[in-house]
DNA sequence: CGGTATCCATAGGGATACTG
DNA sequence: CAGTATCCCTATGGATACCG
């Protein structure tokens, strides 16, 4: 039965959706990386990342603190200070990251052939 | 240098990004995975898909195209039809959706623990 | 320092109607 | 059938200012 299939797929498509929404959008994987390189604090990150404002970096820490990719630590003095760190949970995307990173190599080729090129976009 | 791993961390982000472009956003996949299951006219994919508007199913089919995951061939005769195929490149997807899948079965895990869930939403 | 609050511009999506 | 075109509306993001 071909809706039943359907019905089977969509619903197998759920955890994949999950994983897309966690790390997804334009700077999680930049904050992440960011954090897994050092950078604890929150000017810290916010000036490793171009473009990135105060307003996004602050909704998507608290995100990735919710997906537990990274814990929030607020440190005693004035000024406050606050420490991101990663957690042992997010060492499992990196399998992840690496299979999407693989797939983009092999679409570029894919799509430019022998073309260099030079932009960030795909669609370019 | 901390500045220079930085920087190769951003630029190793970048087929990532590649990626997430192609696959990323509320339709790709669903798209796709109805082509996969056969579906191949326009009104038949988008009654395939709940929600789904045309306006949106045209630009994402067009996407979809661009990015040489489908091929769209109008057939002739009155009134037109065009029939939207899956690529071989799509196929190669694949893997990289398992993996998706996989991490977002073990992310639920690790966020509702034991507990059952009914919605689709990791955030809720 | 580590954010929130506010104002504002814009892109993107839903609903509907329409064309070849 | 296979889309475009249009109107409209909301969510998101930038810029800026401000607070503890």
């Amino acid at each position: 039965m071909k809706k039943k299939e359907h019905k089977e797929c969509m619903s197998a498509l759920l955890p994949v959706r999950d994983t897309l929404d966690v790390i997804g959008g334009k700077w999680k994987l930049l904050i992440l990386i960011s954090i897994w390189e050092g950078n604890k604090h929150f000017r810290e990150i916010e000036r490793s990342i171009p473009k990135l404002s105060t307003k996004v970096l602050s909704k998507e820490l608290k995100d990735l603190e919710e997906n537990q990719l990274i814990t929030r630590t607020v440190l005693n003095g004035f000024p406050v200070r606050t420490e991101y760190m990663p957690t042992e949970h997010s060492k499992t995307l990196e399998k992840v990251i690496f299979e999407l990173h693989n797939w983009g190599i092999h679409h570029r080729k894919k799509i430019f052939g022998n073309k260099s090129f030079s932009n960030n976009s795909v669609s370019a």
